[in-house]
DNA sequence: GTCTATAAATGGATAGAC
DNA sequence: GTCTATCCATTTATAGAC
């Protein structure tokens, strides 16, 4: 009994620390942070700190990973209820763009891609969390949307990068620059719709 | 006399220093890299380093700000000698692709945008220096070509974006989390062709 | 498992001789 | 302007008591 009152209590530990560190690395990066800050923060020992994981870049790694994971929701469902190829695409092109705008993410990708020379097996487990999902979901619906008749799409995979990536602009990577905040709502559907009618237009959708 | 020697000497020596201080630091970060490293890659006494960079942060800027003027490098060159607007783009792209996918790019965006949060600025100079340049370009291009008839542009800007992140599409951002090399030169081809091929029919272009 | 206290090394930055 | 030698704060990581 004790002993199970002690393991829950080691593992509420161990996510107190993965949830910590994950905050203070996506905020201030891998160097930035001391293992004294993320053992005050939790706050723990520092014993503690390295019973539970070996080494700072353990903890680091253990700590992306699952904010990586955490990344992983879901773009299946933004499909669904289509009342047409435009209306889905925007919709699609919307959630994706304010989901990729956001303070999170932004943090995120910028952690992953300044530490990537580093820890290079994390940016894979990033790109496939993440940029890759919605890109095989994008290649499915093109390649239906082409079985159907609606567009053309020859090359489905190079057609849903070149989605994306319209629907990204430059917005993206302004924002890793802390060049700007993003876009405001209505911008963004507008950078969004723009996107569409070229992509829609540029694979033959007759109105 | 002596003390033009010694003046040209001490540049020398600060060009030194700039110059080996930046390959650390795009290599590593700017955490990564201590004074005593650069002071010893250089070589030069630490001291020295410091008479000539008040902190560690002044020098990375100095150092920075050398290395993104260096990258603004020209795209007006590849509008000029234009066989049509199909040449024209797929020229731009190539060019662009592959030097936005070269080592020393990528190892460059990775460092500003990862200190992107501790150097403001740093990624404003970054910006206007480079990926500003090329969407200027893009854009007198884009209305010249349709005021011309060619092409219909209602919106530059957008459309300038869309073609350039079209172009890009994942590869910068795969190399950015070292997740794949660059594609090779085939490859990037058929990307940048499927790119303009949309591009132009989603702009109206009659073949 | 967790703590207090500390070891061992390295970081940025400087004093003073030349 | 440049060097040798060094200061002091902070870093990662551990030893030993409870």
């Amino acid at each position: 009994m004790a002993e199970k009152r002690n393991r829950s209590l080691s593992v509420e530990k161990r996510d107190g620390i993965i949830a910590k560190a994950g905050e203070l690395f996506i905020k201030n990066g891998f160097h930035a942070v001391s293992m004294d800050q993320i053992a005050t923060a939790v706050p723990v020992s520092k014993p503690t700190l390295y019973n539970h994981f070996a080494s700072k870049e353990e903890l680091y790694k253990a700590v992306m990973e699952v904010r990586c994971n955490a990344l992983a929701d879901i773009f299946e469902e933004t499909l669904k209820g289509g009342t047409g190829i435009r209306t889905t695409l925007i919709r699609i092109g919307d959630h994706f763009l304010s989901r990729v705008l956001s303070p999170e993410s932004i943090a995120l990708y910028r952690v992953m891609i300044g530490e990537s020379g580093n820890f290079p097996e994390l940016g894979r487990i990033f790109y496939d969390a993440g940029p890759s999902r919605l890109r095989a979901v994008m290649i499915d619906y093109l390649k239906a949307q082409d079985k159907a008749g609606v567009i053309k799409v020859p090359d489905p995979e190079l057609s849903a990068f070149c989605f994306i990536n319209m629907v990204k602009g430059d917005a993206q990577m302004r924002a890793l620059l802390n060049v700007a905040k993003g876009p405001a709502a209505s911008v963004r559907a507008k950078i969004v719709e723009h996107a569409v009618d070229i992509f829609l237009k540029g694979h033959g959708f007759k109105v």
